[in-house]
DNA sequence: GGCTTCACG
DNA sequence: ACGTACGTGAAGCCG
């Protein structure tokens, strides 16, 4: 049967630039988008099988008609450049492809497919991340538009679009005429949602429905339908395709040939997508093996499943293994594994399932069985691959399997393999790589075996001494948990919520009416134009509303009332939803277990969330009050220390600044110092005032430090800070020296790294954008020391957790914020532990200066400062 | 889901 | 001329 594919080209590079990391040709060229794209079309090629392939581009020209509409469109982002850099690419591979391209000059994709899609009557389907294409969905013609990144695709088809979507295709026109599109600029009926829309729509089919029976409309709908009755037809008109498009093509000239030719295998060299190159889409070539395709790494293995008829049987299977490397998948539904040599050493092309009979909470028969499989795996002397170990430990957990054996965790290969900031599923790995989602634990051995060889031999040794040991420790903190004290949280939520309904109706006294004080815009009109409290700056011409953030409304706080009350009630309703209310549902047996990521920063810093408790407020009093909240264990307390200036302390080692230094090295005061210098006064008449403007130096230097920033925190001139800075930098020429060499450095190399070897890749600094690079720039000026402080702690944090488990004792770790770690520690233990915790920190590593850890003990997080 | 605001290092 | 300080996560609004 003859089938044609029609692919939205403009919707689907978007939708393949965002769902693909960042990568660049060695030249810089950035390609994730054509990857991306590529990828998808093969694989709609290999699901669907079409006999005809089109793709169409938007081509905008500035024909009257057109640029009336251009206009509306006008409100969507702008194409970003690493985006418009590759469009002339994948139309390039495209033709390499044979696959027809079509574009008419003032005209949308969407209208070419559309009309293409009416004239030929073969069974088409539409490839499109814009929902927009639904209109154009009949008996023989599909749309399938890509839901989330280009993975997940919803086919509708005539049969089963009432049901997916509850309207009928034609009505689609319909509901984008009544509630509109702001992404596409269509007006809509003011006022009108999608409640109201698809109730009319459900009533009266149509707008011209609508409008025909609208004296059966009551209240306030008729009055919004009645004054929108204009823009509802204007809005239908924009929101219909045109499927008449003077647009000449044949069916034939969609032909899709395969095998492609070796000039597009070329391109793929050319373009560096080295696994492409070894799919099967491709002429038999004459001239053998290219070059590229060497180091390709290993094929996929058919693998085949085999669900074990019992789990004794299973087991002994599992046993008979003689692999020291063991790939395993564990979730709620199944238990994956795969090993690479049977037993007897050959090559394994068998995956082994074992489903997992109910969901975590409840317990069931089959789970028992499992526990002794789960225990000879993951409690056994074989190295077990994993993605997130740490998520598999706490599983684990749930069935009491102790977790002893050695493992490796992909998620972490792969950001140190692949730069940092890995927020990527398995799932997305392995069809990156092009491994069915079946074979999930090959998968992780295929993604293990890729990346152990991708790492060199600092971020082999960054894995196997720090963030291999680190999961572990990890593991016990967030298990171990931080004691909450629930009577002094049930106090706060008490005061705070009836401080907050007294502010509250001060606020709408004030005001004259009650209006949601939580909603930026309400509140800016409200203060703006109904009270005029005074000139308030407009922000985004999109977004169009009144900046209120605390720093500006402090600007009215002394003429106004009702802005102090709103900056209290602020500050209250930060601190009782987010750190009062926020916390409730996740205290567990009086203790709340945050979960620590290990993979996701763009330094190598760890992140918190659900709790995050490395953002407790401290800054504040009142704030600070909410670290009574966090307790010792009973009978315990907690030890905290955290390191002084460890990132200025880095910037002396590294830029090797002899004043620095020498100030460090004598236990000097580094603000007073600085102060000193850059405003030009002896050291004993520096104010505190000025040694507070010195330490926001000192922070912007850190941060890659610009006049404009740094104006703005000290509230001076640009031209002030910018003398500032030059005397900051005439003084400390070496870090100037230093600073300099990172940016260039990473300009040239594409990357930055830490004092253990972490690299990232910083793609802003080859940007033709001056934001982007000047953001690239400060990232390649920041991320040293904010690295390197990251992977200092991280040895500190595995020294103490090894040091308390060999001097046996009961202390705890349980919290790390950064330049801060706590333990919570036997009241007899306490001396100790910050005795073991200042000495491990110190000495984490030895640098040019001294690292200084300052410790306190408290029966709260509050008393330990 | 994007935007704003605000909490931390 | 350009116009942002570096790195995070959570809540709430809005569409």
């Amino acid at each position: 049967m003859e089938k044609l594919v029609l692919i939205d080209g403009n919707s689907l590079m978007n939708r393949a630039f965002y769902a693909t990391p960042v990568f660049t040709t060695k030249d810089g060229l950035p390609t994730n988008g054509i990857f991306g794209f590529v990828k998808l079309l093969l694989k709609i090629i290999s699901d669907k099988k079409p006999t005809h392939v089109a793709v169409a581009f938007d081509l905008h020209a500035p024909t009257f008609r057109h640029k009336i509409y251009a206009d509306y469109k006008a409100g969507r982002k702008p194409m970003p450049d690493d985006l418009r850099k590759q469009m002339p690419l994948i139309k390039e591979v495209l033709k390499l492809m044979n696959i027809r391209i079509c574009e008419l000059a003032g005209h949308e994709a969407d209208d070419l497919i559309g009309t293409i899609s009416k004239k030929f009557a073969l069974q088409t389907y539409i490839y499109t991340g814009d929902r927009d294409a639904y209109q154009l969905v009949d008996d023989s013609t599909s749309v399938c538009f890509t839901r989330k990144g280009v993975s997940d695709i919803l086919e509708l088809t005539g049969a089963n679009f009432k049901d997916e979507i509850g309207l009928t295709p034609s009505q689609i026109i319909d509901f984008k005429a009544l509630m509109g599109d702001k992404s596409d600029n269509i007006p809509g009926v003011a006022g009108v949602g999608e409640k109201s829309a698809l109730n009319l729509l459900e009533k009266y089919t149509d707008v011209d429905g609508i409008y025909a029976h609208l004296d059966e409309i009551t209240g306030a709908l008729n009055k919004k339908l009645t004054d929108g009755k204009e823009s509802a037809y204007f809005s239908k008109q924009l929101a219909t395709i045109d499927v008449h498009a003077p647009y000449d093509i044949e069916l034939s000239e969609c032909v899709l040939r395969m095998p492609f030719s070796s000039a597009l295998k070329e391109k793929f060299v050319e373009l560096e997508f080295k696994s492409l190159l070894s799919k099967d889409i491709f002429a038999e070539s004459d001239g053998g093996e290219t070059e590229a395709e060497s180091d390709t790494p290993a094929k996929t293995l058919e693998i085949s499943e085999v669900l074990p008829d019992s789990i004794q049987e299973g087991i002994a299977l599992i046993k008979a293994v003689k692999s020291p490397v063991i790939a395993a998948y564990f979730d709620e539904k199944e238990l994956r594994v795969y090993f690479p040599e049977t037993s007897d050493g050959a090559q394994n092309s068998t995956e082994y399932v074992f489903p997992v009979a109910t969901g975590l909470l409840d317990v069931g028969f089959f789970d028992y069985q499992l526990a002794p499989l789960l225990q000879y795996i993951f409690g056994g002397d074989k190295r077990v691959i994993s993605y997130n170990v740490k998520d598999v430990m706490h599983k684990l957990c749930i069935y009491d399997v102790a977790h002893t054996a050695e493992y490796e965790d992909v998620s972490i290969l792969k950001c140190l393999a692949d730069g940092l900031g890995n927020t990527d599923e398995l799932a997305f790995c392995l069809q990156y790589y092009s491994i069915p989602e079946k074979n999930k634990a090959y998968g992780l051995y295929y993604l293990y075996s890729y990346y152990t060889h991708e790492l060199r031999e600092t971020e082999e040794k960054l894995y196997r001494e720090i963030e291999l040991p680190l999961v572990r420790v990890l593991f016990d903190m967030e298990t171990q948990g931080v004691a909450v004290d629930t009577n002094t949280l049930a106090e706060f939520s008490a005061r705070y919520n009836q401080e907050i309904q007294e502010i509250l109706e001060k606020i709408y006294e004030l005001a004259g009416e009650k209006f949601n004080v939580n909603s930026t815009q309400q509140l800016g009109k409200i203060l703006f134009e109904k009270l005029k409290i005074g000139a308030g700056a407009k922000k985004t011409k999109e977004s169009k509303n009144y900046k209120t953030t605390a720093e500006e409304l402090e600007k009215y706080a002394e003429s106004s009332e009702i802005v102090r009350y709103i900056l209290r009630y602020r500050k209250i309703q930060k601190i009782n939803s987010t750190y009062i209310e926020g916390f409730k549902p996740l205290i567990v047996n009086g203790r709340v277990h945050t979960t620590y990521n290990q993979s996701y920063t763009q330094t190598g810093r760890l992140s918190s969330a659900n709790p995050n408790l490395q953002n407790i407020p401290i800054r504040t009093p009142e704030g600070r009050e909410l670290r009574k909240l966090f307790t010792a264990s009973k009978g315990n307390v907690l030890v905290d220390a955290d390191y002084s200036q460890i990132e200025l302390r880095l910037l002396a080692h590294f830029s090797q600044c002899k004043e620095l230094i020498q100030a460090y090295c004598e236990g000097k005061d580094i603000h007073a110092i600085t102060a000193s210098q850059v405003f030009e006064v002896p050291l004993e008449e520096v104010t505190s005032q000025m040694r507070r403007d010195a330490k926001a130096v000192n922070f912007g230097i850190i941060y890659g430090i610009s006049a404009f920033g740094l104006s703005n925190d000290l509230n001076i001139t640009p031209k002030k800070a910018k003398d500032y800075i030059d005397k900051y930098f005439e003084t400390y020429s070496d870090v100037k020296k230093y600073m300099n060499s990172n940016v260039e450095n990473a300009t040239r190399d594409g990357y930055v790294e830490t004092l253990f070897g972490r690299r990232r890749v910083i793609n802003e600094l080859r940007s033709s954008n001056f934001n982007v690079r000047s953001f690239g720039e400060r990232a390649a000026m920041n991320m040293p020391l904010q690295g390197s402080s990251a992977d200092i702690i991280k040895v500190a944090m595995i020294n103490v957790y090894n040091r308390l488990k060999k001097e046996g004792l009961k202390a705890k770790l349980i919290l790390q914020v950064h330049d801060e770690l706590i333990i919570d520690a036997p009241e007899n233990e306490a001396e100790t532990a910050a005795r073991i915790l200042q000495e491990e920190m110190e000495n984490a590593v030895s640098l040019r200066v001294p690292l200084i850890a300052e410790s306190g003990i408290g029966n709260t997080w509050y008393e330990t400062k």
